[in-house]
DNA sequence: CTTAAAGTCTCTAGTGACTAGAGGTTCAAG
DNA sequence: CTTGAACCTCTAGTCACTAGAGACTTTAAG
C-alpha cells in the first residue's frame, strides 16, 4: 500500500471518475488533499474512505446536501444518529413514491401497447391514447 | 368556445405552466401560433390538442425527442404505428429497469434503517453501512 | 539525461426539462 | 383614460455530473 494516491489511482479504487472527484472537492464533500510541488493532488486512505461513503450514498439515491448532513453526523454524539435515521426515512419515502409513480406509468404503458394490433387491423392505440387523456386510466401525475 | 386562446388560457386548459408552453415552442414541439398586433400569442384548438398530447406523453415519462418522433408518426401511414409501438416498448423497458433499481435501493434502505436501535442501545447502522459497502447486500448499481 | 506518453491542472460549457426573475409592453375592464 | 393583470424577451439557475481545450507534471523507457 502506498502512502499517497494520485487522483487517477483514487478514481480506480473508489470507482469514481476523475472529474467527479474534483467536483466533490469543489462542493466541499471531499476535503482538499495536499499537493505535490507540481500542484497535483495526493490523497490518503481517509480520502478513500470518505469518497466511498459518498459513492455508496449516491448509489442509494441520496442527494448531495443529504450526504453532507450524513457526513457531519458521522462521528458526532449518539443523539445525532436519530437525525441520520430521519434523513434515511425521508429518502425511503421518496423512493417509495417514485416506485409507485413508475408502476402507474408501467400499467398505462402496458395497456396502451397491448391495445395495439397492427398485425391484423392496423389499429394502434398509442397515438390515440396519448392524444386523449380520457382513453387511459387517467391515474398518473 | 372562443376562437383563440391567450397563453394564459391555454396554460389553464392544458394544465401546463406558461413558460413551459413557450419553451415547447422554442424546441419545435408546439407550432408557433399567430400573434396579435401587440405581439402576443393566440392559440387555436389544434394547439390545445397538441399540447395535451405532449403533457400526457411527458406524464408517462417519454422524453422530448421521443415525443417529437411520436408526433411525426401521428397522422402518417399505418406502418409507422409499429415504430410508435417500438418507442413505447423501449420506454416501457426503461421504466421497468428504473423500478427494479429503485426496489433494490428500497430494500437496502429498509435493511439499514431496521438495523438501527438507538432507543435501547444507541446503535445506528446507517452511517456504518454507508461507510462500508461490504456491510450491505451490495447488489445496487 | 532525454524524450515521449500518460496523467494531471484549471476553466468553460453542455446535458434535460424546465423554473425564476428582471425590465419592459400590451390588453381588457371599469 | 387609467389601472392592473397578463404578456413579451432574455438571462441565469437547478442537479450531478460530463466533455473538451490548452497547458503543465510525472513517470518509464532507452
Amino acid at each position: 500500500m502506498s502512502e499517497f494516491y494520485s487522483i487517477g489511482q483514487l478514481s480506480k479504487l473508489a470507482d469514481c471518475k476523475v472529474p467527479t472527484i474534483r467536483w466533490y472537492e469543489d462542493k466541499g464533500l471531499l476535503p482538499a488533499p495536499t499537493r505535490t510541488e507540481g500542484n497535483q493532488r495526493r490523497y490518503t486512505d481517509r480520502h478513500l474512505t470518505t469518497l466511498r461513503f459518498i459513492r455508496h450514498a449516491r448509489a442509494l439515491g441520496f442527494d448531495l446536501p443529504a450526504i453532507e448532513k450524513l457526513q457531519q453526523l458521522n462521528g458526532c454524539c449518539y443523539g445525532d444518529h436519530m437525525e441520520a435515521d430521519r434523513i434515511a426515512q425521508e429518502h425511503l419515502d421518496d423512493v417509495r413514491n417514485k416506485i409507485a409513480q413508475l408502476k402507474a406509468m408501467e400499467a398505462e404503458l402496458v395497456a396502451m401497447i397491448e391495445g395495439c394490433d397492427y398485425e391484423h387491423s392496423y389499429k394502434c392505440r398509442i397515438l390515440d391514447v396519448l392524444g386523449d387523456h380520457e382513453l387511459c386510466g387517467g391515474e398518473h401525475k
